[in-house]
DNA sequence: ACGTTTTTTGGAAGCGCTTCCCGATTATGT
DNA sequence: ACATAATCGGGAAGCGCTTCCAAAAAACGT
């Protein structure tokens, strides 16, 4: 078995009380003693036992994480950032993976009950308002990641400030007829950057055009969120002939490009006969050339933590609902000015 | 307070020994009590406190994952089937990042220490010989993944053969100046990868020529792995001038994203003046149609944790070192005959 | 030197569970 | 009806720690 803190105790030729005493800095202990005990903490190399800790001192020094796996590289640099902060806290991340984004529930109910964790950050999920009440009442503390909720403390990116800037991009490149392909309309983010693209036609004197707008259908997973989706919006919009916009906005990243493959299946030209915008950054937009809005994913996740930490340690006073701005980066998608950057062009008439 | 076992007990007129008898299936136990104290559990909402049944069963229904976040894509479908099959188990994961992969050591040892995991998954390190010595004497099992280890029980793909199949490939299409881009020499896949790519050159009659082979820097990080690493590898290829290679294969398809970029820099069209194959197949690799050697991620993922959970319950016989073949995907970048399934083909000459 | 404070220390109680021992209860055999 | 065996259930002990209380030791004051 391994060494306990009586063994400790025993070979110090000092209690129980004193050992623990020693190792979580108490004040009340008298330096030589503690640096005998320390000694022999590490002759014997003595680790204590976390669940025993955690049971005595009633706090676990881990949180939880609960993800729906669909958002590929997004979820890598929110963990890089989140367990970054953890683990400079000496804290532990236990992650839930919500296979399909209707057993969230069952999962958090899960994540409630077995108080292993002294908090929650719910990533992606659009909480119900019933729900929001149920975590509310709960004594570990939660926060909700990429997704705004006005009973819950979250932080998100401005879905509707991005749509809008990516939308009005495109108007100021002398685009007259802009259309949108966006997700499915029972995901927030999906409502919100439909709002954007509607506020920046009108800031523009712009006529939003019914026909100009798709959006994807959910039952292909990921409330639309992919590229088969994106194909196959992109479809219905071919459909419109001679009616076509000459721009669009694309909900996100993976979207655009499905957009692009049936655009090239089509025969036609980005951005010549299409100029796209798309919206999240993920890694491969730059080699393609997408121009995007950039979610600033590694902020996020930080303020997430952040503010459960505070949370956590009663620290935290009004309610919190972040918006944190998405970045315009413009690449070749859209025509007009280009950055030259490395890694960023891409005519692709080579390959 | 929450409710426990006591207030159960009291509450059914029972004693606490019965409530959990009633609570874990035990047989010694009437069918009639055991209704009656799971009715009043279901009344009271009663849930078992995970950390003290841990510490009194000596077993916390959790493993834990060691993972160094720099390979993107490749982690989340990993992730994904290995929370799958743990939330079937009612395991949980606990997540553990090593930032800088010189500091896995010190994650380990911590790993370790705390005895709160029944398991450890090893994901993509190379564990050293020493280092496998601590872990084998260590009570909690491990199980390498994404890395080769005579000593410990370890999963990875056959880096070996897919070299060689990848390399073969190029040759069979013509080819007879086959050049390879490989990462830093002290990254186990590296290595393999290197074999497997002359044991190709040899059993094809041709010549190993060491100007045809550049090894990407360690210092750029992730044993030189990504992009800016092949970007510059291919610019020295590219300096070979007339004795530049015909073909190229590329030891992973971040790296041949950089590789792409640099041929296109430098006015060559792929796969006309220069074939390449890569390494991995990551989500985007069909976006841009990369040829290149797909690694079984989920199945990797899958049978770790699965030698992991027999380990745990002592149904582990001799020793598990399983290499997973990874598979030839023919896109367009190696030129010759080619597959136009869906999202395959990409002549890009149209964006 | 002796009474008071102040430090320091030992170790019991308790965190919420499982498990084991033993006594109580019920069933079985004759 | 009585002895014996089988089944059930109560609750103490123990998992490895923290924390609190009271006692011991040291420091201080006069």
């Amino acid at each position: 078995m391994a060494v306990t803190i009586y063994d400790v105790a025993k070979r110090a030729g000092v209690g129980i009380g004193t050992v623990s005493r020693a190792m979580n800095d108490n004040p009340g202990i008298n330096p030589a003693t503690k640096a005998r005990v320390l000694g022999v903490v590490k002759k014997l190399n003595y680790q204590p036992h976390t669940l025993a800790q955690s049971l005595a001192r009633k706090k676990t020094f881990s949180i939880a994480a609960v993800v729906p796996f669909f958002t590929n590289y997004f979820f890598i640099e929110l963990l890089k950032s989140i367990t970054a902060f953890l683990s400079r806290n000496n804290y532990n991340l236990i992650l839930y993976n919500v296979d399909t984004h209707y057993k969230w529930e069952r999962t958090l109910d899960r994540v409630l009950a077995d108080r292993s964790t002294d908090g929650i950050l719910v990533i992606s999920i659009g909480v119900s308002d019933e729900y929001a009440d149920r975590l509310l009442a709960n004594t570990v503390p939660a926060v909700i990641v990429d997704n705004l909720n006005y009973k819950i403390d979250s932080v998100a990116v401005a879905n509707r400030q991005g749509a809008r800037e990516a939308t009005e991009h495109l108007i100021k490149l002398g685009h007259k007829k802009v259309g949108m392909i966006d997700g499915h309309l029972s995901s927030f983010p999906a409502i919100s950057r439909l709002q954007g693209y509607k506020q920046a036609l009108l800031e523009n004197d712009l006529p939003f055009d019914d026909e100009l707008l798709v959006i994807c259908d959910a039952k292909i997973g990921e409330h639309g969120f992919n590229e088969i989706a994106g194909y196959k919006a992109m479809k219905e919009v071919l459909q419109l002939g001679s009616k076509m916009p000459t721009a669009l906005f694309v909900a996100s990243d993976v979207q655009a490009l499905g957009v692009m493959r049936a655009v090239k299946e089509a025969g036609l030209h980005i951005p010549d006969d299409l100029a796209i915008v798309g919206f999240d950054d993920i890694e491969f937009s730059r080699f393609i050339g997408l121009t995007t809005m950039r979610q600033p994913f590694g902020k996020m996740g930080r303020l997430g933590v952040e503010r459960l930490f505070d949370l956590m340690n009663g620290k935290a006073d009004a309610g919190f609902h972040k918006e944190l701005k998405a970045e315009l980066i413009v690449r070749e998608s859209c025509g007009g000015e280009k950055s030259f950057s490395a890694g960023t062009d891409c005519e692709c008439k080579k390959y």
